[in-house]
DNA sequence: ACCTGAACACCGTTCAAGT
DNA sequence: ACCTGAACACCGTTCAAGT
């Protein structure tokens, strides 16, 4: 766990912010990085040990909100750090539903989402659960945006079902999901409002 | 698209059921079915589409609730469907996230979905938006439970991190993150409640 | 015309052979 | 003692060679 480390999961960051998560092999990782393949396996045993580490560095490129701001600022703020997230390592973002948060940077994120719940007066009952009732959410949005899946590869296939995925907003200016992503937002904080202590 | 490519998908489902997604390849697929590696490919034309195919028929599996029920008991149906579902094919839920739903049982499920909001009286404008949060919510939370990334891999690094990633609740019997997930749909209704038109 | 299996360009990882 | 690259057992897909 040298600084060779990092710089190495780094490297497997680039590959799969450049070529897809599907690109990064420990052969791509290493002609990144200017090592040979097996120098890898002196920093780390195996390739499952790149995923979690790139699940803790790209956690670690969120830009947290300052924890002085109100808490539905700050919620707002990590929100959007996650979308963009998604939209710049879209195939890398599957892993933070499925990687268990041990990484450092992964545990940050999760004490300043318990901040904000804690802020906004949630029991402490409720707290945890309500952490991941919200984390869930905004990952699975965030996951799904990035990777266009509320979309239809064939958008006339799905004229034929007649399924309105999209429905036209006239009040959208610019980035439709961002927009959405804000009003999901509000009805969330009604949601972490109701579950205050009383 | 005979009846020989949803033989194909199954046998991929079933490959992933018992050795996991990264276990799904052309050959052990074939291997499955009886087929050669090379006769797949007059049935479908690529991976791509044998993952896409297995999308579908993993929401196939889906026992559908009855839609004459009240929808809060639909909703709880479909959303501890999903939990068991993920609990079945924990490594190929995260495709639900990643695909888009164009395969008929994936529209069907979207369908169920509407029909719920519908019935809970939720403004047309606002439909398809609460439909992805509540969506987003139930697939992002039964990803994390299937995959048990609310654990951490080594409890002890989780202690002296001090993050109290799961709070003990003495009131759950059985199922912790069944109890958990009805405790959300208890929430999530509230929030659907409110997004009823004026 | 149809099917198949060898082959190509990969992959993660092991390990013997080199220095 | 340290590093490396050949090798093993895979992978998706192509395509020529067979019938």
């Amino acid at each position: 766990m040298g600084s060779r480390f990092f710089e190495i999961v780094r490297a497997g960051l680039t590959v799969a912010g450049r070529d897809g998560l599907s690109a990064v092999s420990m052969r791509a990782v290493a002609a990144e990085v200017g090592f040979t393949t097996m120098a890898l396996y002196r920093h780390l045993p195996s390739k499952e040990a790149l995923l979690d580490g790139m699940v803790g560095a790209l956690l670690g490129e969120l830009d947290l909100p300052d924890a002085t701001d109100p808490w539905p600022g700050r919620l707002r703020k990590i929100a959007l750090e996650l979308l963009a997230l998604g939209r710049r390592y879209p195939t890398v973002m599957p892993l933070l539903l499925t990687r268990p948060y041990v990484a450092p940077e992964a545990v940050r994120v999760v004490r300043v989402m318990y901040g904000i719940l804690e802020d906004a007066g949630v029991a402490e009952a409720e707290l945890y659960r309500v952490e991941r009732l919200i984390s869930t959410h905004l990952l699975g949005y965030c996951v799904s945006v990035a990777n266009q899946a509320f979309w239809a590869a064939d958008p006339d296939t799905l004229a034929v079902e007649s399924v309105p995925v999209a429905a036209p907003d006239p009040s959208a200016t610019g980035d439709r999901w961002r927009d959405e992503l804000e009003r999901n937002l509000v009805s969330l904080g009604q949601l972490i409002m109701a579950e205050r202590r009383s």
